[in-house]
DNA sequence: CCCTGATTCGC
DNA sequence: GCGAATCAGG
């Protein structure tokens, strides 16, 4: 795959917003990190700010404020084969199988109490529709909602930008506060969480309903 | 180990 | 010009 004037410009403007070259390898498809970071140099836009030759120090960025949700630029036409993989940092657990269809239990809240005293806050419920069946903290085996508070104590607490594919995604608090973050510790291989939330996200039918009241 | 960018050098 | 291999670092 060859530097196209329309992929140097994607490469321009990603690294420009100052995404990683394996962000950008990874958008552009076909070539590696490597390969943007030797066309950045090439291209003589390696260090941003002009005059200052030390360190970048681009952590900042990363630490940005209530992180900000990737805009959606619409993919510039691509001609070559793109797979346009869409940049959805959260996806839900893979569409669970017929006999054991687990449900996604709702995310617990922090804290150590099942009763979780949230911020006064409307709901954000579409008009007249009806919410589908959210599970009950009293679905899940006290010993699984045990092992879940004891991880999310020693969780990484990372930010919505801070995951990637082996970070779990478990989300903890309220979004709408500063307190929280996603669990991060390293998932199981293939899914979106790590152990423990595994065991709360994916709840066998059956088990449910006997905890069911 | 995960990740980052920087540099080198054969192609 | 290109980018894999390597280096240096968080």
């Amino acid at each position: 795959m060859s530097w196209t004037d329309e992929r140097v410009e994607t490469l321009k403007k990603m690294w420009a917003e100052g995404q990683s070259a394996s962000q950008i390898a990874k958008e552009l498809g076909g070539v590696t990190r490597n390969a943007v970071i030797g066309k950045v140099h090439r291209l003589g836009l390696s260090n941003r700010v002009g005059g200052n030759g030390d360190k970048p120090e681009e952590e900042a960025v990363a630490e940005a404020p209530a992180a900000r949700v990737e805009p959606v630029r619409a993919a510039a036409p691509e001609a070559p084969a793109a797979p346009a993989a869409p940049v959805q940092p959260v996806r839900a657990p893979a569409e669970p199988r017929a006999a054991e269809r687990p449900q996604p239990a709702a995310p617990v809240s922090n804290g150590g109490n099942n009763v979780t005293p949230l911020p006064l806050r409307k709901a954000i419920v579409p008009a007249g529709q009806p919410l589908p069946p959210q599970p009950s903290i009293n679905e899940i085996s006290p010993e699984t909602l045990a092992s879940a508070r004891e991880v999310e104590k020693r969780a990484r607490k990372l930010t919505l930008m801070e995951l990637t594919e082996r970070t779990c995604k478990w989300p903890v608090g309220d979004p709408a506060t500063e307190d929280f973050w996603f669990c991060g510790l390293p998932s199981q291989p293939g899914k979106p969480y790590c152990d423990a939330h595994v065991g709360v996200a994916f709840q066998p039918m059956s088990a449910r309903r006997d905890r069911r009241r």
